[in-house]
DNA sequence: GGTACTCACCTTAGCTGC
DNA sequence: GACCGCAGCTAAGGTGAG
């Protein structure tokens, strides 16, 4: 069998130190010395650090306290999550000058496949130089280029064109680098096997206990040995990419599988009053994007982290998907019932997924489940968390999506949910890297 | 001692229906 | 009727990425 295919040209583009680059464009001032963007609060994590702040040893997702105590001269910065989207787009409309084949994996990086592009633009790496220098003139940022046949290759080479970091100096980088065709093994195989898709610490643990280091030790080791110690899709996954082997195509249209929300507290809540006025306040944000979606879901899971750390969840599927905030809470109210918040409750989420064709009408089953519930055996004893998924809602969810569009996002919202200062909305990235250190939290009683 | 948020995917266990 | 195997679904937890 012959495969007439054209080698492919994959491109990962990853921006460096975004947020933190973002941020030094209005302030230059700033340029050179040690700076890291995210959470403010004690419970925050760090989401960017210059690398001027790496050579201390300041990474991303590192707590913020942490950071502090490994940098204590570094600028912190609360970040501007609406700005960054901002930014990324502008970003990409730079990708589309050169290739409509783009798959964005997060605001700062993405993946590009140039194949059709190299007859008028020259070769992958050529490409990956022209973008650079795109990006650098019209933004003033500064980006890395890995070029590949594959994706997974790819992103490897990006982080091989990535700038170094000694603790004495930052070390510029290739700024493009191509793995080319043909060498695959011999850049692959060296490679520490954390540097494979799908290695974390828990895997890392594992393949370490079977003195895999490299990539070329975990291909040593076979297909047959990865599938019994890592389980059937983790073994082939990764073996797969062990041989350089990765057929994954660019997807520009990915479709999304679940919605959530989830915040941690400035302070351990205990009081079930407390968590209810987050859980309708997250819902009615999972609601709203939900609907923004134009689709509804069937499984709503709650998450609760307690002060320990442990967490769990609890899910509920409907016989019919929902995209209302009523739906949401009167789904996930009562899993919430279950849960005991006396030991102190650090985070709750709301996460919606079995995404369907929205459906307001109550159905049979939805007809039958509620008859069942308020038979005198299930009856709720508090009527207030017991909402039905009815269509009163429906007209009303209208109205409040068109006052939000038109009025803005803070313009109407759950009575719950109403503070002091305004109504505390949901919204995507808000609070991205932990709670601020002045936000408002719910008050007890 | 500290440890965010969002999303995807996997594994395991239990239940149900055939 | 009891039991078995299988498939499909759901729930819960875990892992990993960015």
């Amino acid at each position: 069998m012959t495969n007439h295919a054209p080698r492919r040209t994959i491109l990962h583009v990853d921006m460096d130190a975004f947020y933190v680059s973002v941020e030094l464009l209005s302030r230059p001032e700033l340029v050179g010395r040690p700076v890291v963007v995210g959470g403010t609060g004690p419970r925050g994590v760090v989401a960017a650090a210059s690398y001027e702040a790496r050579r201390f040893g300041v990474y991303s997702a590192m707590p913020g306290s942490t950071a502090r105590r490994l940098c204590p001269t570094a600028v912190f910065l609360p970040g501007n999550h609406d700005l960054y989207v901002r930014v990324s787009r502008q970003v990409h409309e730079i990708f589309r000058e050169t290739t409509p084949f783009i798959e964005p994996l997060s605001l700062d990086e993405a993946f590009l496949d140039v194949t059709g592009a190299r007859r008028l633009l020259g070769d992958g790496a050529t490409i990956g130089r022209h973008i650079r220098e795109r990006v650098a003139s019209v933004l003033g940022l500064s980006c890395s280029v890995g070029v590949a046949p594959n994706k997974f290759l790819a992103k490897l080479a990006s982080v091989a064109a990535k700038p170094r970091v000694t603790p004495e100096r930052v070390l510029p980088g290739f700024g493009v680098f191509e793995v080319v065709p043909g060498r695959e093994i011999e850049f692959l195989h060296p490679l520490p096997v954390q540097a494979l898709w799908g290695v974390g610490p828990a895997t890392l643990e594992r393949l370490q206990r079977l003195g895999v280091k490299t990539v070329g030790d975990l291909n040593a080791l076979g297909e047959v040995s990865l599938v019994s110690a890592l389980g059937r899709a983790s073994g082939r996954h990764l073996f797969a990419l062990s041989c350089a082997h990765d057929e994954r195509a660019v997807e520009t249209d990915r479709a999304m599988k679940s919605i959530g929300h989830e915040e941690t507290f400035a302070r351990d809540l205990h009081e079930s009053g407390e968590l209810r006025t987050e859980l309708v306040r997250l819902s009615d944000g999972v609601a709203s994007r939900l609907r923004g979606a134009g689709v509804g879901a069937r499984t709503l899971t709650l998450k609760v982290r307690f002060a320990g750390f442990t967490t769990i969840t609890r899910s509920t599927t409907l016989a019919s998907p929902v995209a209302t905030a009523a739906a949401i809470i009167s789904a996930v109210d009562p899993l919430l019932a279950n849960v005991d918040p006396t030991p102190g409750v650090r985070l709750i989420g709301v996460h919606a997924s079995n995404f369907g064709e929205p459906v307001e009408q109550l159905r049979f089953d939805d007809l039958l489940a509620q008859t069942l519930a308020q038979t005198p055996d299930n009856e709720t004893p508090d009527n207030e968390t017991s909402h039905p998924a009815s269509t009163d809602w429906t007209e009303a969810t209208v109205a409040i999506d068109a006052i939000r569009q038109r009025f803005g996002d803070t313009a109407i919202g759950p009575a719950s949910t109403m503070s002091a200062t305004g109504l505390r909305l949901v919204r995507r990235g808000a609070q991205q890297w932990g709670p601020d250190h002045d936000r408002e939290q719910p008050k007890r009683g």
